[in-house]
DNA sequence: AATACTTGCTAACGAACGTTAGGTTGCTTA
DNA sequence: TAAGCAACCTAACGTTCGTTAGCAAGTATT
């Protein structure tokens, strides 16, 4: 179960927990060969450069985001019910990917273009599929916000601040995180009345 | 009304954008230099270092934060309008320094120690008044979370995200931020019942 | 008129930066 | 057994980094 990395993954894992943790500027190709155990030049034996590191790290997590969130939407129901699903899907690949996620959320503007354009396209994709949940709710009458693209931005917020606090040995598992977040995101903080949510056995896809 | 700027606080304003636009570490003097139109020697004429701009920056918006926090917490009431008013004023102090704000929020694992641990401390204090209110909701029956540190953290995800997309020439001003902010975290994406809200109006402190 | 303060300059420091060149070792494959 | 390849090395490149030293001009204060 466990996988095998080839050098150049260890190369990519480890300076992701680098680049989270210190940020990518302040993270030196020597501070990154020494976590590794090895000199500086013998990186550049299995990556172009150092920012190469940063794009594949950045694309490969838009991709997971994007996967999850195919296979949460290909399933029909409520605004509400699409709504939880792609939640949980979001926070799945967040929590499983902590690190790279938060690289992908915060060190993303190191990017040169024409990178940089392109990640900006891809998180306009992805925040209007989660829009278009949120209009559908509207129209069929099962949400009830001041502003669309507000209650988006909301969402969001919710969820990509997350990986600030979450520990995976901590109390809180992905799916609990993915059930609370809907459950304040749809009700609020004054709300007793959440029947109307599908439990999260519900939500499994797969098992 | 306009207030004159000594040279200093004309390079904390200058460094300020820079550090929120390509981070602290990826910021050089000489870059700061060449926004304000001089060498990069004659910076240290004003500053001591490039961290202590960074100190100056954090330490002066948790200082505005506090004091936002305790003006609306000397106002006696139920723990939805004082989270109310909690929220507005943490988001009249973003948006009036959006750039100090983002870097306030993002910037600070830069400091060097002890400036790093005290942030914390104040960042935990913070945080904590803000829970409190959210105790004594839940103690009074207004709210009804499923934990209680997780609806903080919830609070500070929306609150702390803004920054991220208001433009102060947008439509969309810090009062309606707040009053938006409150409904969908009081209420959620559902709830058309917000009539217990306190309006915007009783919200003002002062004129 | 003398003093002090503000603001800026040029020149340069040692350190750290990302990266390249060229070479060596040891394992795997034909 | 030879060839190929993955992995890593030392040495060094040109550049940029934050910062210091020493000095000069302008402005305000005494």
């Amino acid at each position: 179960m466990e996988a095998v990395l080839s050098r150049k993954e260890q190369i990519e894992k480890t300076a992701t927990a680098l680049f989270k943790m210190k940020g990518f500027s302040a993270t030196s190709m020597r501070d990154l060969a020494n976590a590794l155990g090895i000199e500086a030049a013998s990186i550049y034996s299995h990556i172009k450069s150092k920012e190469e590191i940063l794009q594949r790290v950045c694309f490969r997590m838009a991709q997971e985001f994007f996967d999850a969130l195919d296979a949460a939407e290909s399933i029909n129901g409520t605004a509400t019910e699409r709504l939880q699903r792609a939640i949980t899907a979001h926070v799945q690949v967040l929590t499983k990917n902590t690190a790279a996620s938060a690289v992908f959320l915060h060190e993303w503007r190191h990017l040169s273009e024409p990178h940089l354009a392109e990640y900006l396209s891809l998180r306009d994709k992805y925040e209007g599929r989660f829009r278009s949940i949120i209009r559908d709710g509207i129209s069929s009458g099962e949400f009830s916000v001041p502003d669309e693209k507000f209650a988006t931005l909301m969402i969001f917020s919710g969820l990509n601040w997350i990986h600030t606090w979450y520990k995976p040995e901590g109390k809180m598992q992905p799916e609990e995180i993915a059930d609370n977040l809907s459950a304040m995101l749809l009700t609020g903080l004054n709300n007793t009345q959440r029947d109307f949510l599908i439990t999260p056995t519900h939500l499994n896809t797969t098992n």
